[in-house]
DNA sequence: ATTATGACTCTCA
DNA sequence: ATGAGAGCCATAA
């Protein structure tokens, strides 16, 4: 069962995409667990999908394979270049580098310099 | 109350 | 590496 309410999941959700920094990436269910609750990562999809036109990094949250989860939605394409302005390389597979681009709010507190670029 | 539907994720084959 | 199948959880019908 759910450790938070559906309106403060959603908040955290959103608070948390709101602070992830440019070139970084979060994942569905990262976000699920950050927010409070574990294993909800299809809300947080289903969140991120009622962002449409907000003006969150949206683009800055994939799933668990580091792969865009938008393409089905025909807005994929979009995400991919948003996330390469930023920095982010896909592979040819259309994957990247969780371990080197996932990001986790604590990581604010630690200087984190070189990695990007 | 029940069913259908996903911007999800794991586990196998 | 790829894809099917089964959990998962909330929303919309």
């Amino acid at each position: 069962m759910p450790v938070v309410d559906e309106a403060t999941f959603r908040r955290k959700a959103l608070e948390l995409v709101a602070r992830i920094p440019a070139g970084r990436v979060v994942t569905y269910g990262q976000l699920a667990l950050l927010a409070g609750n574990p294993g909800a990562a299809r809300q947080a999809g289903q969140i991120m999908h009622s962002l449409a036109g907000s003006d969150l990094p949206w683009q800055r949250v994939i799933n668990a394979q580091g792969r865009v989860s938008t393409h089905k939605l025909g807005f994929g394409d979009l995400q991919e270049r948003l996330l390469q302005a930023e920095g982010v390389v896909f592979g040819p597979s259309g994957r990247c580098d969780l371990g080197k681009y996932q990001w986790w709010p604590d990581e604010e507190k630690a200087a984190t310099p070189e990695r990007l670029f």
